[in-house]
DNA sequence: AATCAAAGTTCGCAATCACGAACTTCTGGG
DNA sequence: CCCAGAAGTTCGTGATTGCGAACTTTGATT
């Protein structure tokens, strides 16, 4: 499980990611550190989302990077804006293309 | 949890699930009807892989738009842009998602 | 080096998971 | 119709999750 590295990495401390994922930071740290820590579906997804992760990434079942885990992530949160949302952001990216080479 | 439609699509059996799961048919008996069925991410994870789909799909509760083929393009062309300008589009989601509410 | 707060850790326990085995309902063939 | 097997459902249970609260460690400031 790489919760860990991924919340030091975005600087939280246990209790932090606990409030974002609306846990217990006992339980952060147990899924952390207990190998025997089986984080039911729903809540894994829930931490992945506060560190913008996978919870694949974070199972580390497979070889995704995090790069693309980090993808993915963007894209879930993307989907979930409202339209006008998607349409500034998609405005956005065409002028970001449009700016390199 | 859409584990059902999927099995179903799937003409496999609760047995047959269960066993390509490594797990009981009782308790994907449970998943597929029992609400408050709340199964490790792991479990998902083994499940989706037998149904050939994502565990992010089977826990999806939201439903599907008509503008998904539009999502989906953006998030092509967000692939396939460069690491600085990745980075800035997810910036400028940060920006967005919190104005609202 | 003493202090105090913030971060991390341990522990007890109610609630829930996940299973096997028994039970019920659905099928199709004769 | 009746039977047999397949599929689905219910139930009792040991094992595990996930929490609150107490406890220990870290580390910054004086």
């Amino acid at each position: 499980m790489r919760v860990r590295e991924a919340r030091l990495k975005r600087r939280l401390t246990l209790e932090a990611l606990a409030e974002q994922v609306g846990s217990s930071k006992s339980y952060m740290w147990e899924i952390e550190n207990k190998d025997v820590a089986r984080p039911s579906a729903e809540k894994l997804h829930q931490i992945a989302a506060a560190l913008s992760t996978t919870a694949e990434y974070l199972l580390a079942v497979d070889e995704v990077t995090e790069a693309e885990a980090t993808d993915l992530a963007f894209f879930r949160k993307y989907q979930n804006m409202k339209p006008r949302g998607k349409e500034q952001l998609r405005e956005m990216l065409k002028i970001l293309d449009n700016e390199d080479e």
